[in-house]
RNA sequence: GGUGAGGUGGGUGAGUGGCUGAAACCAACGGUUUGCUAAACCGUCGUACUUGGAAACAGGUACCGGGGGUUCGAAUCCCCCUCUCACCGCCA
């Protein structure tokens, strides 16, 4: 989990208590803020106290020595005694110390990001906010239309049955044109970043626990990440978790703004506890394809670096030609890390559904706080760097709404941007 | 997997119990000099927490890979862990 700057929550309380309202939190959940004030409170007070005795013990050390140099071996004698009633004092107030700490931590991790004022109030995706709806043509599909999961048997370009043999459930096989379709995609997305300006990044596909904490990842409450116990390594859910940790620890020039990364990796999610409709076929699996982006951005400038990642996002849909809508996620559903969120769904015309296909977040400084990623400002104050991420795009339901609202009585045909990637402009029985 | 050597500030690299938050050099920043550039010279130059202060700043504490221990006192001694490097073994 990530979390809230303790003095964010001290200096800008009602804002605070604002947002947390937007995501449903009551008066009780509230409370946590003034116990974590004042455990913080406590932790100052005994702090100070320490400091000051540990002040004292070196003062008297540093005594102690001189004595011995001179030779003076009694009153040295005698001061250690004195020092040895402080150091009990002192591992008194360590012990409540890391205590304090250790609670106010705890507490810490259960508070969300604030949301940003633009977020709608509501409790469930129901309250989310269409920002950007389909005004053109949806497609007209014949009669008798299939959903993905019978077109890839129709054509040969995926096959589920054979990931189960060879993994299980939601490992699916892309083959034929299929594999060739899955590799144009990454290539495409690829390709349009870079004419962007991000540098492209081939990160690790397992990660060490301080990477997970990183992002916030971990602790894993839910057991989303496969876990690779005997090295304590992680399969990433995404590469937003090697990725952002590039800057993990750093403290970066401000000049060197926006750092902007695009990543194609695997991602793994156990998807512990789903069932139903909604994971059938490519809707939800456990291991999928996405081309990330990442940007790290000055905190004045992130929510225009934001707006500037919807729009790229929104013209790789359009470039693929898929009927799309832009929501913009209302407290309830917003993740725990996110001040805002944008999610891209496009229409899966056979399934006659909306597929998640991309969710763009500005986490302000929610994950530079855990990450410990900083820069000095103008005035040389050391502030937290704001990050942001965008998926663009995962695959998985990109390739099914295009076998779904492409398919026509010849085949299924590719959309133009596509073509040079793959090499045919059709996917046809053999 | 085996053996050996090491992890010190942005970098290189001194430092085997008190005078070391840490030499020196490099880089960086500010300044002097200069027609400009370079050079030279002078100065500044870690992070976190905390106390006082509106602030500039001043004080305190902690930090020499991480954790624990010995000691009046630890970068320095002891234990555990971890990472890096080298060589060997295995291997895409």
């Amino acid at each position: 989990m990530h979390m809230l700057s303790i003095n964010r929550i001290r200096n800008s309380k009602e804002k605070v208590i604002e947002g947390l309202k937007k995501r449903g939190w009551n008066d009780d959940q509230l409370l946590i803020l003034n116990k974590i004030v004042e455990l913080d409170d406590y932790r100052k007070k005994v702090q100070t106290q320490n400091d000051q005795l540990l002040s004292e013990r070196n003062r008297l050390s540093k005594e102690i020595g001189q004595l011995y140099k001179d030779g003076k071996r009694d009153e040295a004698d005698a001061a250690k005694k004195n020092v040895e009633a402080l150091k009990e004092d002192i591992s008194a107030n360590e012990k409540s110390m890391s205590d304090f700490k250790q609670s106010l931590l705890e507490l810490l991790y259960k508070v969300p990001n604030v949301p940003h004022t633009k977020v709608p109030k509501g409790l469930s995706d129901e309250d989310n906010v269409v920002i950007k709806g389909w005004t053109g043509e949806m497609p007209q599909l014949a009669e008798g239309a299939k959903a993905h999961w019978d077109l890839a048997k129709e054509y040969g370009i995926l096959d589920f049955e054979l990931g189960v043999k060879i993994t299980g459930a939601g490992f699916p096989v892309f083959r034929n044109q299929g594999a060739r379709l899955q590799r144009a995609l990454i290539n495409f997305f690829i390709d349009q970043a870079l004419e962007q300006g991000y540098e492209e990044i081939v990160p690790p596909l397992l990660v060490n626990e301080a990477s997970g904490i990183g992002t916030g990842s971990l602790p894993d409450k839910e057991g989303q990440m496969y876990a690779i116990e005997k090295d304590a390594l992680y399969l990433i859910p995404t590469a937003e978790v090697p990725v952002t940790n590039i800057l993990r620890d750093e403290m970066v020039r401000p000049e060197d703004f926006p750092f902007r990364y695009v990543a194609y990796t695997q991602c793994f999610r156990r998807e512990a506890g789903s069932y139903g409709s909604d994971v059938k076929g490519l809707n939800r699996v456990h291991q999928f394809d996405k081309v990330e982006i990442v940007q790290v951005q000055h905190p004045d400038k992130s929510h225009d670096t934001l707006d500037e990642m919807v729009k790229y996002v929104e013209g790789l849909l359009q470039k693929l030609e898929l009927p799309y809508r832009i929501l913009r996620l209302c407290g309830g559903d917003l993740t725990f890390a996110s001040a805002l969120t944008y999610d891209f769904e496009v229409f899966s015309a056979a399934q006659k559904k909306w597929l998640e296909v991309s969710s763009v977040s500005n986490f302000e400084a929610f994950q530079a706080n855990r990450l410990n990623l900083r820069f000095k400002d103008e005035l040389g104050q050391r502030r937290m760097a704001h990050t942001l991420n965008g998926s663009a795009l995962a695959l998985a339901r990109i390739i099914a709404a295009l076998l779904e609202n492409n398919q026509t009585a010849e085949g299924i045909v590719i959309p133009e941007v596509l073509r040079d990637y793959t090499g045919f402009d059709i996917i046809k029985t053999k």
